[in-house]
DNA sequence: TAGATTGTTAATCGATTAACAATC
DNA sequence: TAGATTGTTAATCGATTAACAATC
């Protein structure tokens, strides 16, 4: 029951900053906030604040502000965090393991029910408690257990096979973690995850960072 | 030397895609590529890609296009990836290992030399042939070795302080993986990863599929 | 030289900020 | 009721796209 059909992506990728610190927010015992007090803490104008909720109704009550509880439900419905899904992390590697450890990821209704890989040495057995399938037993394995998601943490060169082998399987969603572009139909959506780039910007920032640093000594 | 003073974060941000694009096209050993054949393989607007790139200087030939390699090796200049950092893991959880252990960062001059942790069980221990470091002596172990980087990946309590000690150790930049905002000095580069945030806006559009599905079953 | 394609300026589009009437 | 603060419209800013002269 949302007020606007497509609200853009830029709005969407603000949502779960919102979120968090309303989370921060109820431990805090903060029962009301204005959008400007939301501001000095979020970062945010107060004016993209009320515009960026009022994608999505109006949260607010004029003289009052909003009520920090309600909102995080509101953001929470909004986000889909009440939905449940049960994934699998294909790779059995490092990432993968961590991955399919991490409790975080209950939070937003993901449940990791299992890893898959290629290696006879990995596949049955039990990784914290966490059964490896065979990554070619995967379709038959996702539709057995009603597995919606993949998470893909193997090398690049294999990533666009495995996003085909978890379609097969059904799936809806693909978090991905591998550094390149796989291809989905229409109708899955595809998140990815892009750690390089992340370092290389972290990378530009140091040499610019440098540079500035260079000049100023001159 | 590059040619305007403030480039949008926004056009930084696409670089690692323009340089992993490059690399891919070098391996496939195509040598020269117009803004219009770019085009269609990234997915930008062959508008957009000169712009882009003419933040940074001519790297094209009119009737010609660009060159692959040479283009390839000014994005690397552009993004730093000649320089070398060591850096430091702190937090040896499953996540830190994974990070530790990825040998992508490499190609970005990043070798974490070392990880840290408070866990007197953990530290001693050597993890695939790094050792981890007593967090409490950690800014003495970094002006030892020269880490200047510090990798985050400790619970998001622990993540200001983990970043209070690695400033303290003389950090210049900081890749953080905690999920909360951790405030750092204005000349100390931080660079978030949102994993949390990755999956909220990964389930988001699930729940719209899911609501899209509903109706034109209607 | 003629054709192709860049680099760059101008036009458009979308996102952010400012302003204020509506209303709690 | 008066003050506060929202929801929303209008103004501004920045990013993207289009157009084309410059030039290889």
């Amino acid at each position: 029951m949302d007020r606007k059909d497509n609200v853009s992506v830029t709005v969407i990728r603000r949502l779960p900053k919102y979120h968090r610190y309303l989370g921060d927010l109820i431990e805090k015992g903060v029962e009301r906030i204005s959008s400007q007090e939301f501001s000095a803490l979020i970062g945010f104008t107060a004016s993209q604040i009320r515009q960026d909720l009022n994608n999505f109704g109006g949260f607010g009550q004029q003289g009052y502000g909003y009520n920090v509880k309600d909102l995080e439900k509101e953001l929470s419905r909004i986000l889909g965090l009440h939905m449940n899904y049960n994934a699998v992390v294909v790779g059995a590697g490092h990432l993968g393991q961590a991955i399919s450890n991490y409790k975080g990821f209950e939070d937003a209704g993901f449940n990791i029910i299992a890893l898959a890989d290629t290696d006879p040495a990995m596949i049955g057995k039990e990784l914290h408690g966490k059964p490896v399938v065979d990554f070619n037993e995967l379709p038959k394995y996702m539709k057995e257990h009603d597995i919606k998601i993949g998470i893909i943490t193997v090398p690049k060169t294999q990533a666009q096979a495995v996003s085909y082998k978890l379609i097969q399987g059904g799936a809806t969603g693909i978090w991905n973690f591998a550094p390149t572009d796989i291809t989905v139909p229409g109708e899955v959506v595809l998140e990815n995850v892009r750690l390089n780039d992340s370092l290389f910007v972290l990378s530009y920032f140091l040499k610019e960072a440098d540079a500035k640093r260079g000049q100023s000594k001159k």
